[in-house]
RNA sequence: UGCCGGAUGGUGUAAUGGUAGCACAGCAGAUUCUGAAUCUGCUUGUCUAGGUUCGAAUCCUAGUCCGGCAACCA
């Protein structure tokens, strides 16, 4: 097993207790995990969570992990989700080595235990429809009734079993259940069913199988079956734990897996269900399972989150049994944080407003060294074409110049990054629409680069993109898909989706210094000033650049409520 | 009114009977050719009530609140 190099130092929690403990009292000597995803949809940043803590244990102890399909229900399984696991599993950056294995592959062996229970009288073919059953169970207050066929002989369940599997009744009529204990205050624990009669294609093994396990019954057998020492899962499988204990022990089984629950990962102003992403792609709320909004793997990195923030995210959002809600600002953080260390910066407008320096010649073009990344200074540096029009972002100019304001306005100077300080004489403006459309300024030639020979200071420093090198580009610009903390919290009724956000994407048009319309796709850098951005990897091409924004620069200007003076 | 689990600042997470700490967020200031980054400082917390103890977030008792569980889903 490879390993992504681990951000801080290894953390600690309850489970890594657990296991430290059980290798120094020798109860394991190699620690095996899993991460059992069901292909019935895309990995999330919720997987993430697990994948970093099934994989990370297993490697910081030196064991392994394995990767397992559990495909017990083929109704909702495909192939293109097995691959988009595998792929994003390997994305993120663990590998399982040869352990890649799938719960189809151990049907047969599953339906030789579930014999074995039946031979044993814990196991036994029931006739009983699931509406009946209602009945039976009874309610968590009261104890259930036993089936009418629970003491059938185990000769006859055997050979009903074998009927069962050869075709020979209809979906949904015979099961076989564990025979537990009716009175169980635990509900799992009241004969749950092991095998139903279910007629569907499997997309891994066709039409061999008409019956199929359940989870409760599969899970511990796949866990024993390949060695797993501690099987980690989320906190809703915690009171399925003593059937998962119930089933290995019935079956004698020597070297027992213990399974270990946390808390799954919430976030806030996303969802994380499968069903709710799945719907969201389905009825086009979204563009697709990559969509740069939503939180599946696919759809962060089409966005452009790496793999080592996503890492170092949940390494900081922990392990606990807490059930939780983690600010999506900790994942924004951990994205600037690495961004801030390695991406290149350029210059790039977004909402252009023109200016042309008046005393600067026509023809002239200077040309600037710009810094490429000022916390990497081995990153070098780039030119940038410098000319008597330019853009700059509408937002850096007003007409007034309200108290700690210290970018354009009449009469004031500022810097041009990289360029010339410039003093604003004059602007027009459009009467119908109360736009500026043109901001006049001078230029002080002796600034050249942004230095001022006699040392004054400009507090204000704009970015900008030469008028004639310019290049268009289309900027994606992407929001919160939800506008509300908890979009799951809605009222009786009322669907989630009416927290969607209308205005989690806005396409715009930006202006491009030359050198930032050159990147190859999949690149990321910073707009100065504005955010990290990276060229889409699907959709940019030389003649028609595509950026995404990944996460906007923090903007404590914006957050004074600046607007207004 | 059943069973299982959980409760530490706004959020997440440490402290395993001995000074309640860290991170994010927020707020101030310094610095800055990115109102970014960086640096400094600050606000805010042990669910409640009893008990054990020299000493309790931690142990005990009783409550309160929150989450999960009644698919032939996983």
């Amino acid at each position: 097993m490879t390993t992504p190099t681990p951000e801080t130092p290894a953390p600690s929690d309850f489970i890594r207790e657990i296991i430290a403990d059980d290798i120094k009292t020798g109860k394991h000597s190699r620690i095996v995990t899993r991460f059992p995803p069901e292909p019935n949809g895309y990995l999330h940043i919720g997987h993430a969570k697990a994948i970093c803590i099934d994989f990370g244990t297993a490697l910081e102890f030196s064991g392994e992990c394995h990767l397992r399909m559990d495909d017990t229900n083929p109704a909702k399984e495909t192939m293109e989700y097995v691959e988009s696991i595998k792929n994003d599993v390997h994305w993120l950056g663990f590998d399982w080595g040869p352990h890649f294995y799938f719960s189809a592959d151990y049907f047969e062996r599953m339906v030789e235990c579930a014999c074995e229970l039946i031979r044993k009288g814990k196991a036994y073919v029931c006739e009983l429809t699931s509406e009946q059953w209602k009945d039976y169970r009874g309610i968590p207050t009261l104890p259930g009734k036993e089936s009418p066929f629970r003491n059938r002989s185990a000769d006859e369940s055997l050979s009903l079993f074998a009927k069962m599997r050869a075709g020979e009744f209809p979906d949904g009529t015979l099961c076989v259940r564990a025979k537990i204990d009716m009175a169980s205050p635990n509900l799992h624990m009241r004969d749950p069913v092991i095998y139903r009669i279910m007629r569907a294609a499997h997309y891994r093994t066709g039409d061999k199988w008409c019956i199929y396990p359940t989870y409760d019954y599969a899970h511990p057998l796949e866990d024993a079956f390949e060695g797993i020492t501690h099987s980690l899962c989320t906190l809703e499988f915690e009171v399925h734990r003593p059937l998962y204990d119930w089933v290995l022990e019935q079956l004698a089984i020597a070297k027992r897996p213990r399974q270990i629950e946390f808390a799954r990962l919430n976030i806030t102003y996303t969802v994380l269900s499968k069903r709710k992403l799945l719907e969201l792609v389905r009825d086009g709320y979204v563009k697709g399972w990559d969509d740069p909004r939503m939180p599946t793997l696919a759809g962060l990195r089409r966005r452009g989150y790496t793999p080592s923030a996503i890492r170092s995210f949940c390494q900081r959002v922990g392990v606990t049994k807490f059930d939780s809600f983690t600010d999506i600002a900790l994942l924004e953080f951990c994205i600037r944080e690495e961004l801030n260390q390695t991406a290149p910066r350029f210059m790039a407008v977004l909402d252009p407003v023109k200016v042309v320096i008046e005393n600067y010649p026509e023809e002239k073009v200077d040309w600037f060294d710009a810094v490429n990344n000022p916390e990497d200074p081995a990153a070098g540096t780039h030119r940038v074409p410098f000319s008597r029009e330019l853009y700059i972002e509408r937002a850096d100019f007003r007409e007034d110049s309200p108290k700690k304001y210290y970018r354009l306005a009449p009469g004031k100077e500022v810097r041009l990054r990289y360029g010339y300080f410039i003093t604003c004489t004059g602007f027009t403006r459009d009467e119908a629409t109360g736009q500026i459309t043109e901001i006049r300024c001078t230029y002080d030639p002796a600034t050249g680069g942004g230095n001022a020979p006699d040392g004054r200071k400009v507090k204000g420093t704009i970015h900008w993109v030469s008028a004639k090198h310019a290049v268009p580009a289309e900027v994606r610009i992407y929001d919160r898909l939800f506008n509300v903390e908890h979009p799951d919290d809605v009222p009786e009724g009322v669907d989630y989706k009416t927290n969607i956000n209308p205005d989690s994407l806005k396409i715009g048009q930006a202006l491009l210094e030359p050198e930032l319309a050159a990147l190859p796709r999949g690149t990321r850098c910073q707009f100065e000033r504005k955010g990290y951005f990276m060229v889409d990897p699907l959709d940019s091409t030389p003649a028609h650049p595509v950026f995404n924004q990944i996460v906007p620069l923090k903007d404590s200007w914006a957050k004074a409520g600046t607007p207004q003076p």
